[in-house]
DNA sequence: TTAATGATGGGCT
DNA sequence: GCCCATCATTAAA
């Protein structure tokens, strides 16, 4: 299975968004690979208002504007962290959220959701940043299948910018988190 | 069955 | 001081 390179991170988050649907999503703890299908996934840019890098550079947003091709981990609601792919070139201020996973190795369960697959994963901030592109603590492979149907529809749990169409997930999939 | 609420702390105005 | 890209639990219907 091959690793998505940058190239792929640097083209448009939409497009980024979609492609990103059946590719897999890899996690290293010790001895054990995590390794889990991505079935859900929203898209943010800088010019949207839901978006964290919508009002420039802040300490927590800085991570959305590097180069595409890394992660941005955010921790919220006090107890919560949620998982984010750095899309386009540097200083754009783009990132696809993985919202959902199928496990396919590794024996875990429950990541319907992005805060539950980030618990399930130990995915926390001391992974902001890192390079997704080579093996090592956190990366993502190519698809592992060509997803069937993709539904688009709007996000989740945002105030802003409510109407836009940028989340995506696999129709008929059981991991996707509930609307 | 669905709807309201509490947990809990960093980030931002 | 208020908001929050969430979730589990409790309350209501």
């Amino acid at each position: 299975m091959k690793i998505l390179k940058k190239g792929f991170y640097k083209q448009d988050t939409l497009k980024v968004a979609k492609e990103l649907l059946g590719c897999v999503l890899c996690r290293q703890i010790g001895g054990i690979l995590y390794k889990g299908k991505i079935v859900e996934t929203e898209g943010y840019t800088q010019e949207d208002p839901a978006c964290h890098a919508y009002r420039g550079v802040t300490k927590r947003s800085s991570t959305m504007f590097e180069e595409g091709g890394i992660a941005y981990i955010y921790f919220t609601y006090g107890m919560y962290h949620c998982m984010n792919v750095v899309t386009e070139k540097q200083g754009r201020g783009c990132a696809v959220l993985i919202r959902a996973v199928e496990p396919l190795s590794g024996n875990f369960s429950n990541t319907n959701g992005p805060a539950k697959l980030c618990r399930e994963l130990s995915i926390t901030r001391t992974l902001n940043g890192i390079d997704i592109t080579k093996k090592g603590e956190l990366w993502i492979e190519e698809r592992f299948e060509n997803p069937k149907k993709i539904i688009t529809t709007t996000r989740v749990g945002i105030k802003d910018a409510v109407d836009y169409p940028w989340r995506f997930y696999i129709s008929d999939n059981k991991w996707v988190s509930k609307k």
